[in-house]
Parts: C-alpha cells; structure tokens; sequence
RNA sequence: GGAGGCGUGGCUGAGUGGUUGAAAGCAGCACACUGCUAAUGUGUUAAGGGCCAAAAGCCCUUCGGAGGUUCGAAUCCUCCCGCCUCCGCCA
C-alpha cells in the first residue's frame, strides 16, 4: 500500500508502476475516487460536529420541558448522517479495495520484461561442476533410497513425497548450518506459526491477490507460503524502537503453496513440491532508501555466501519488471546450476518493499525529531529445503555412484557421503 | 468441555452514561538550577484523518474488534478475538 498522498500528487508515477510490473491498475479511477470519498468525509463530519456540539448543549440545559424539545430536534439531523454515513462506508470501502491493489514504485534500475525469462544476469559464483552424464536428482534419490515419490503421492496427493535416510539428515544439517550462519551475524533465531490469519497475509502483500495461492483452514486461519508473512505479521500494530534497528530475524518455519498457477510445471521431483521448509531473512529497518538498498545487499550476500560455503555454482539475477511483485521495489533471485538440466534453478529471492508492508501491517517507529513512520521491509531465503537438495545432489554426485556432503554440512550430518545403494 | 474475571495512551494504571482524549506514575522532550554526569524544579508529550497552497486554526474518528441502545458511551447490551484463574480431560 501506498500513500493516497503520494498518489495523489504521484499519478504518473503509480501509472507507470503498473506499466512496468504488466499489471492492470486504473489510478485515475482511486484519484478520482478519492476526491468523492474526501468531499463525502468533510460532508459527514460537518454533521457529526453539530450533533456533538447540539449534545453538548443538551447536557447543559436544566429544564427538563426544554431538553425534551432540543432532544426531539435532533432527530432528523440523524436520520440524515446516518444516510450519508451509509453511503461513506461504501465509499470507503471501494476506496480500500483499489489501495490494496496499487503496486508499489519499482526502482529505475530495475530492467524491463515481461517474465522470468527477461531477468538480467547480474553475476556467477563458482565454476560449473564438471561431471560427465550426470543424473538428474530423481534418479539419484530413487537410487540411493532418500526419497519416495510413489507413496508421497499415496498420502498426500499429487506433488507429495517422503525424505527417507541421509536426505532427511542432510535437509536437517541444512537448516543448522543457516540458522547458525545467521545468527553469527547478528540475527534473531525464530521458528514461526505455519497458519496464520489473513490480516497478515493482507498485510504482507499475498491477500487479496494471492488468495487463490494459498491453502485455508476451515477455522479462518491459512498456511503460510513463507513465514515471512509469521513474523512480519509478529510486529503487526507495533511501534517500534528505532535504536532497535535493523531488526534481523532468521525465521524457519513449514511453507505450503497451492502452485495453482502451474499445473503442468516441474511436476516431478522436490523442485516444486506443496510443502517445504525454509529459514527465512526477516529485515526491517528506518525508513531510508538508503538503508533499505543497504540491507537489501546485504541479506543477498548472506544467501550467497551460504551458497559459497556449500560449494554450490550460482547466478545472481536482477529480476524484470514483469516479475516483480505487487509490493516489491526489487527483486534479486539467486539461481543455483543443476547439473541434469544445464541450467540454473531459482533457490532464494530476495526483495526490499520500502514501507509497502508496514504500512499495510502498521508497524512504525517513531524517528529522531519525534515523527512516526512506517518501517522498511525486506527479506530473503536463506535455504529453502527440500528444493536445495536437487543442486546439492547434482553438484556433489560422483561417477561412482555416491555422493559427497559438503564439507560444512559434515559437523552436522556426521557422515561424509551417501553410499549408492545399487549394485 | 464447564465456571468466573480481565482487555484503557510508549509502559504501569485510575476511570461505570454528559468539557474524560481520558487522573496519577514511569519513560520521552524543552527550559531552569545545581561544580559534578545524575538529581531537583517547571512546563510539555497519543494516534489516524478532513478542511487549508502551507502554517496557524477548526473539525471528525479512535479506550481489544464488529454491531446495537441513547440527544450523548471507555462506561449499558449482543456477538467475536485475545489473556488470566479455578474445575474437568489428556499427556
């Protein structure tokens, strides 16, 4: 969400915002909407004014004949406000719907496109692995008995699956070695709600759009896709210490995502899969470009040098306006290279939304000169399991068979490779 | 599952139908004073919004949330949410 202020001065550039993210937005429409709403509003509050000023004077008339007349003459003044007030809601209420739906201004140096596909290759870490004939991460899990997709989809239905042996030991070693990394830098450890209410999907920016993305509960509580929206929505209606900034939070929690959109995509493996795990970058900070773009370097080399420690060949890429979020500003993706398909596959994403979030959510602070505003917002994957797997596998398989675990999972996993099962 | 209690400003906490947007304390801010680095005194400090070019000012809304009663509600009624206590149940 936005500032109907800044809109209102700022149509173009809302306008604009649309243009380049390739949604569709009528911003002269909220402008003009606004102006009713306002006109309304100052309408309702003149008669509100009298009313409270005619009660005022009630309250000090004496007789008790003539207070029984000035209470009858206000009747109709209220049958009246309440008319007009009706109509307000509605207005009001119209008015809310489009502001939930402004897209937030991309930064200039984010680059045109309409999809994924438009992204921008900002760099490459890392060598491509050289392994001849390398197999895919499906046939390495069936093969070295650490998965079963057969009975996955049994029990839970298309896209299920079990971890079984080292995968699960390995996804488990994943998590404590980005929670212990994190923490080392000065971020708060948190395991988050999987299911969460919608104010803090709405306020994170996944409802009313997303809506459809998300499971739900027959209690009015959804799951989350991320526990970005748990521990934002933690703050929620809090004023903040800004001494207290950044706030860093490495938060892990069960992720779930309908993937309704993609029905025919990655429908084998753990590549797109209904649930998962993930340690999430949680930032806020005061509410400076500056130190919002800062930050948002910062949580994007947190992620790489995960990915560095683990050994794994990455691309950091500068997403499109196309692909860019609703409530995002900009977006880098870490893609990590998976042997089997000579490509890169999305692993981490990393956003900053300026107060896009906090505004929503009401988080604030208030700054030096005793002014409240609304924090900064901004996040990042730190690892997201069981997607991982697939270019831990792949990287680190070998031609006879086995897989190595990188050297910095090994304290965790207490063993150094998988063995092949196969004879 | 049963019974009862509670939910007030950054925090603690008073307030049960009419200048109560809300006492008091703490914290914050400003000024003054003190030769000692923190105390004392005085004043001041809620948020969101509308009118306005802006400031000043005026006005509206907000005492967990949503409705209702009333000329008028933090205060009465209904529902919901959250917290606490006791009993039961389960581990």
């Amino acid at each position: 969400m936005l500032d109907i202020k800044f809109i209102r001065e700022n149509p173009t550039l809302v306008r604009d915002a649309a243009r380049k993210k390739h949604l569709v937005f009528d911003v002269d429409k909220l402008v003009e909407l606004d102006k009713i709403r306002r006109e309304a509003m100052t309408e309702v509050e003149a008669m509100r004014a009298q009313l409270n000023a005619t009660s005022a004077e009630i309250a000090k008339i004496e007789d008790e004949e003539s207070k029984k007349k000035s209470i009858e003459e206000v009747g109709s003044l209220k049958s009246d406000l309440k008319n007009r007030e009706e109509k307000l809601v509605k207005l009001n209420e119209e008015f809310e719907v489009l502001m939930y739906a402004v897209p937030n201004i991309p930064d200039p140096s984010v680059p045109d496109g309409k999809t994924d596909a438009d992204n921008v290759e900002v760099r490459k870490v890392g060598d491509i692995p050289a392994i001849t004939n390398p197999k895919d991460h499906i046939t390495l899990l069936k093969d070295l008995d650490l998965a079963d997709f057969e009975r996955g989809t049994k029990v839970a239905g298309f896209r299920g699956y079990f971890l079984k042996n080292e995968a699960v030991i390995l996804s488990m070693a994943l998590w404590q070695f980005a929670m212990s990394e994190l923490r080392a830098k000065g971020f708060t450890a948190l395991t988050t709600p999987s299911l969460a209410t919608d104010a803090n999907f709405l306020g994170t920016g996944y409802f009313p759009q997303g809506k459809e993305d998300v499971f739900h509960t027959q209690d009015d509580l959804s799951l989350v896709g991320t526990s970005e929206v748990s521990t934002m929505g933690m703050l929620r209606d809090e004023i903040l210490k800004e001494e207290e900034f950044p706030k860093k939070y490495a938060a892990f929690s069960a992720c779930y995502r309908r993937e309704i959109g993609t029905h025919g995509k990655d429908t084998k493996g753990l590549y797109r899969v209904h649930e998962f795990w993930k340690v999430e970058q949680v930032v806020l900070c005061r509410a400076d470009h500056v130190e919002s773009v800062r930050l948002h370097e910062e949580i994007t080399a947190n992620a790489e040098e995960l990915l560095q420690k683990l050994g794994l060949h990455y691309r950091v890429v500068l997403n499109c306006g196309g692909d860019l979020g609703q409530g995002q500003v900009k977006k880098y993706d870490i893609e990590t290279w998976v042997p089997s398909q000579q490509k890169y596959g999305e692993t981490h994403s990393a956003s900053y939304f300026h107060d896009f979030q906090t505004r929503r959510l009401g988080i604030r602070y208030k700054d030096s000169e005793g002014k409240m505003r609304f924090a900064h917002s901004l996040n990042n994957t730190a690892i997201a399991s069981p997607r991982i797997l697939i270019n831990i596998l792949e990287q680190y398989q070998t031609q006879d068979g086995y897989i190595k675990v990188p050297e910095v999972l090994q304290k965790y996993t207490g063993f150094n490779t998988i063995p092949s099962k196969t004879s």
